[in-house]
RNA sequence: CGGGGCAUAGCGCAGCCUGGUAGCGCAUCUGGUUUGGGACCAGAGGGUCGCAAGUUCGAAUCUUGCUGCCCCGACCA
């Protein structure tokens, strides 16, 4: 993409509503826009990250074996009704009425319109087991909105719903899920941690929180250190490997701090061990049995003939906040980087010539070589002065730039990782270092 | 919802106390000079001062009401 062709709005100055660094930069780096309190426009730079991780959260779903479908974002009352939560879930829930006054509202989650589903199409135990997915937009009336994108009302999620014939299908899904959501985290390389949680309004009795440390995060967390160091990268969802990862888990201490107890956590974690810092909530996963079969009467035939309800679970992943908690985790005081699995561009290149000159058409032709070799670059052909130019690519993050100036010779190139020297290389060299860097596993 | 704060050009702010019809920096546009870490000169455009009512000859400025936004707390992906 050229930069006289993009829309990239960059504020110079902080705005002053936004006080956490994240926010900050997904509004100086021009990735959002504030529309209402809590409520975003996501420009064309936030959009590309936003679909990259969505892109990621999408294919560990397919990967763990959940379905992917849509449900809309407004949704009758009816189901909600005869759950009980119309009445329980109170004002976070945005009710709206029609022009034939039916009572509709924004989905704030999918629970009963999924079992709906479910009891309308499913009525055989050999259907299942059955994990069912959406990334959709949900609406939440939140008490405060803040810190941008962190905590929005409308935001996007990823939820999945589990079904299961009995207690221990439905932890199996549990389990995939968990593993799943680790690997997740692991491919937006974040460190997430799973920590035992409240089911919360949403009830049932098991349920794991999933916590990616940050030290500008909103809640405080204790762990023991080695939960750092387990890798699941070569785990697949065979179940006894996923029992064994999750054992490896539940056996380090950790916890938020309305869990922690100072003294299990003394007497469990070596001091030298001991990590207490913040961090952010990007999923969160629960099961809850029967709760909805039950009160939406979603029956299904068991082998022997009888009826039962089926086992449900739900996962959810704040896709729309993962921009910001990322941004949160990665940043250094000095600049932010996006990791390389849901960089915007791959490769920036940062041309300093002037219209029509060697520079230029230098710039021009390695364009057009990355771009062939699907880097998706971005080509800075402004006519900005050079100082402007390397603050607004450091400040939009794409982690590799390639600099052309007329400092370098005609067969020479600056490369600069951000954060790191540049080094000169070659136009070959240079594909041959994308490709290495963007084809292995290494987190950048 | 409780407590605090703010609202003046796209962004950051001054002006308000002491009323006289709006200004600065950045950004934008035009012309020229520049070009390796936020350049320079000259010129230009852009604001019913959040909304409404009141006081006054006169309101960005004083009064009242409303709305929006931000921060702290309870709640949450």
């Amino acid at each position: 993409m050229r930069l006289s062709n993009y829309f990239l709005p960059v504020l110079k100055e902080n705005p002053s509503e936004a006080k956490i660094k994240s926010h900050q930069l997904m509004l100086r780096s021009g990735m959002v826009r504030q529309s209402a309190s809590g409520i975003y426009s996501w420009l064309p730079l936030g959009l590309k990250v936003l679909k990259n991780i969505e892109n990621i959260v999408r294919d560990e779903q397919n990967k763990a074996g959940a379905i992917e479908l849509l449900m809309p974002t407004i949704q009758s009352a009816d189901a909600w009704k005869e759950s009980g939560r119309y009445d329980d879930y109170g004002k976070e829930m945005l009710r709206i009425k029609d022009r034939q006054d039916r009572d509709l509202l924004y989905g704030p989650t999918n629970e009963e319109l999924i079992t709906q589903i479910f009891r309308d199409n499913i009525k055989s135990y050999k259907n299942l087991p059955l994990l069912l997915y959406h990334i959709q937009w949900k609406f939440r009336d939140e008490i405060r909105p803040r810190f941008g994108v962190m905590r929005c009302r409308e935001f996007l999620m990823k939820d999945t719903y589990s079904f299961d014939v009995n207690k221990q299908d439905a932890e199996n899904s549990y389990k995939k899920m968990f593993l799943s959501y680790l690997k997740t985290f692991d491919r937006l390389d974040l460190k997430a941690i799973p920590m035992r949680a409240d089911a919360g309004p949403i009830g049932g009795d098991l349920s794991h929180e999933f916590i990616i440390l940050a030290d500008t995060g909103e809640s405080e967390v204790f762990l023991d250190k080695n939960l750092l160091d387990i890798n699941i990268k070569k785990i697949d969802y065979d179940q006894n490997n996923i029992k064994n990862i999750m054992n490896k888990y539940e056996n380090f201490y950790s916890a938020t701090d309305e869990k922690h107890n100072i003294d299990q956590f003394n007497k469990l974690v070596d001091k030298k061990n001991q990590l207490h810092t913040r961090g952010i909530e990007v999923g969160h996963i629960f099961y809850f049995g029967d709760k909805y079969s039950k009160s939406l009467k979603a029956a299904i035939n068991t082998k022997e003939g009888k009826n039962t309800y089926p086992q449900m679970g739900s996962y959810g992943i704040g896709v729309s906040r993962l921009p910001a908690a990322i941004i949160e985790a990665k940043y250094n005081n000095q600049y932010m980087k996006w990791p390389k699995s849901i960089t915007p561009f791959k490769v920036t290149i940062i041309n300093l010539g002037k219209k029509g000159d060697e520079v230029d058409k230098k710039s021009d032709d390695i364009y057009h070589i990355l771009k062939n070799n699907n880097f998706d670059p971005l080509l800075d052909d402004l006519s900005d002065s050079p100082s402007s130019k390397f603050k607004n690519h450091d400040l939009i993050g794409i982690p590799f730039q390639i600099i052309i100036g007329s400092k370098m010779k005609k067969e020479e190139y600056e490369f600069k990782e951000l954060g790191k020297n540049k080094i000169i290389l070659s136009k070959n060299e240079i594909i041959n270092r994308l490709k290495e860097i963007y084809e292995s596993d290494q987190p950048s």
